[in-house]
DNA sequence: CCCTGTCAAGTCACG
DNA sequence: CGTGACTTGACAGGG
């Protein structure tokens, strides 16, 4: 067992997804933004060590616009050294690595075009883990899009288009259950059609189930992840206290957590803390985790 | 320096 | 029909 936390750390003060306007794009801007971005990544991860924490999420921001078609440079060539090392770096240390599309990545979609764009991002996230040199245990977690008023026939399409991709990505790509589409039970069933990993999130699932019990789903769920996937990942967040049903927690609610590793208990898995407060929640997660035989 | 309108991209619920 | 939520504010131009 490992604990991670999402892109950001608030505590070591460089910022690992700086991004710009698409208006100011220039090949320069390019390389120096994301040049400072890698560096912050190394340092990040550098820190994560220090404090056992083992998962980390790299963000889609690393290079900017990498997947649009104004990119025409070959960052990979000009960057592609400094990612080795810290593959390197990331592979002596035993860390795990996870990247997590934003919303506009929609595999169904009704339009082509989207689809277009969808997975030549998806090619930009499988470049970024394959020149670190990861193997097919770093992962890049997806939902399974929208329904357009027709679920099954939605679902169909996303079998449909990921028999159709590359390789390449297809030996990174895992199925994440949402908060309103497709539950852990659609995932569990695209993942019969596909042989698609499935990625609980625990928070998801309480907000939108098909009245499947924790224990229940992840035997299921574990089943779904090959040796060559390595172990299981899975979302944890819990609700915010104050805010409407669906949004993250501030911080991590540790009687909460450490009913869900009691809860959890037969398995091994990457635990992702989808919290806002970051790497101050996945410290706490640490120390409390640090008394359970799963964690490394 | 501070203020604030706007930012590549999609879907859906809610008011 | 506009806005907010999602993994997340922060860039950039004008004062």
């Amino acid at each position: 067992m490992r604990i991670g936390y999402p892109c950001i750390n608030r505590t070591i003060g460089c910022r690992g997804g700086r991004t710009f306007r698409l208006s100011s794009y220039t090949e320069k801007r390019l390389l120096d933004t994301a040049g400072s971005n890698i560096a912050c990544l190394k340092q990040i991860l550098e820190w994560n060590l220090q404090n056992h924490i083992l998962f980390f999420r790299i963000t889609s921001d690393l290079i900017p616009f990498a997947s649009h078609p104004v990119c025409t440079f070959p960052w990979q060539k000009y960057l592609g050294d400094e990612l080795a090392q810290i593959g390197c770096f990331i592979e002596e240390s035993g860390i795990r690595i996870s990247m997590h599309p934003d919303q506009f990545i929609v595999l169904n979609s009704l339009d082509e075009k989207i689809v277009e764009r969808s997975i030549a991002e998806l090619f930009y996230h499988a470049d970024i883990i394959d020149i670190l040199g990861l193997g097919s245990t770093a992962k890049i977690q997806l939902h399974g899009g929208g329904l357009y008023g027709n679920p099954p026939e939605s679902m169909a399409r996303f079998v449909r288009r990921y028999d159709r991709l590359d390789p390449l990505i297809r030996r990174h790509l895992v199925l994440e259950n949402d908060e309103q589409r497709f539950t852990a039970a659609d995932c569990l069933s695209i993942h019969e059609q596909t042989g698609i990993p499935v990625l609980f999130d625990v928070f998801h699932h309480r907000c939108h189930n098909q009245g499947e019990g924790i224990t229940e789903i992840l035997s299921k769920i574990g089943k779904t992840w090959k040796t060559s996937d390595g172990t299981m990942m899975v979302d944890y967040s819990s609700q915010h206290p104050a805010k409407r049903r669906g949004s993250h927690a501030e911080q991590i609610d540790l009687d909460d957590f450490r009913t869900f590793l009691e809860t959890s208990r037969p398995y091994d898995m990457d635990i992702m803390l989808e919290i806002k407060d970051k790497e101050t929640s996945a410290l706490a997660a640490v120390s409390l985790a640090k008394g359970d035989r799963r964690f490394v």
